[in-house]
DNA sequence: ATGGCTACAGCATGTAGA
């Protein structure tokens, strides 16, 4: 079973991306984030080629949005966060499939909109613990992927490539994201690779050449399932192809 | 630390991304 993430930065201008990311990986089940567009405008038909069913969550204003592509049976059990705002922000998933729940999640950045956009940010991901608690004390088998927009420690950044004052790694944020381990979830990829230099974006210019990128895509796993990891990776395949999304994909599988 | 990218709305630049 494999689980992956992947922010796409516009899905109409990535779904050849997707499509071979898809063929060449075959995930059971990929989250996809910053598709940029309506549900209907999500363009459907390669994924359709390769046995894919697609869910979308999206908004007008080419901002943010959310998907879930899965060869499995699934059903979309919500669409945002309980105690979401009514802003209309396109920016959760969750999935119940193959005896788990999964959610794809497209955390605020926080860089924007001052201290109030970062409050924003904070109070996201302070509804995100509220949802994981509940799996968590209810025994769900749950896995949250996605772009989190937290670099969880120095070692997921490269020197220098953040200030610290930027809402990647502000000690709030970090706060917020250990809280999540605190409820139980394990980091897969960090479990997997514990000192290793890992990124998952890499800013649009020269950074991915000299790979000067951020770990902010993450898969978090409650017990359950990460008794069942046997591995995790970042696929820097779709960042080296042609007019790419500035992140890559990260693929967990699971036993 | 931004915007030297990129995408989007919409038709000129402004906003957002991270």
């Amino acid at each position: 079973m494999k689980l992956a993430t992947f922010n796409v930065n516009s899905i109409r201008q990535r779904a050849g991306h997707v499509a071979r990311f898809l063929g060449r990986m075959r995930p059971e089940i990929l989250f996809l984030q910053e598709t940029r567009c309506t549900e209907e405008q999500v363009p459907v038909g390669e994924f359709e080629a390769l046995g894919y069913t697609t869910r979308a969550v999206g908004q007008a204003g080419g901002r943010n949005g959310v998907a879930v592509i899965a060869n499995i049976p699934f059903e979309v059990v919500a669409t945002d966060l309980p105690g979401d705002a009514e802003d209309g922000h396109a920016r959760y998933i969750e999935v119940h499939a193959a005896g788990m729940n999964a959610a794809g999640i497209y955390l605020p950045n926080g860089n924007s909109g001052g201290e109030a956009g970062f409050a924003y940010k904070i109070a996201w991901m302070e509804r995100l613990r509220s949802v994981v608690a509940d799996r968590v004390d209810t025994f769900t088998p749950f896995a949250v992927l996605g772009d989190f927009n937290v670099c969880p420690t120095d070692a997921d950044l490269a020197p220098g490539a953040l200030p610290p004052t930027d809402a990647l790694v502000r000690p709030e944020s970090r706060a917020q994201y250990r809280a999540l381990l605190h409820l139980g979830m394990t980091d897969a990829l960090r479990a997997l690779h514990p000192a290793e230099t890992l990124f998952t974006y890499w800013d649009y210019g020269a950074a991915f050449e000299t790979n000067r990128g951020l770990r902010i895509d993450h898969v978090l796993l409650s017990p359950e399932l990460a008794e069942r990891l046997e591995a995790c990776d970042v696929d820097t395949m779709p960042r080296s192809e042609m007019q790419p999304s500035d992140h890559t994909p990260v693929i967990a599988t699971l036993r």
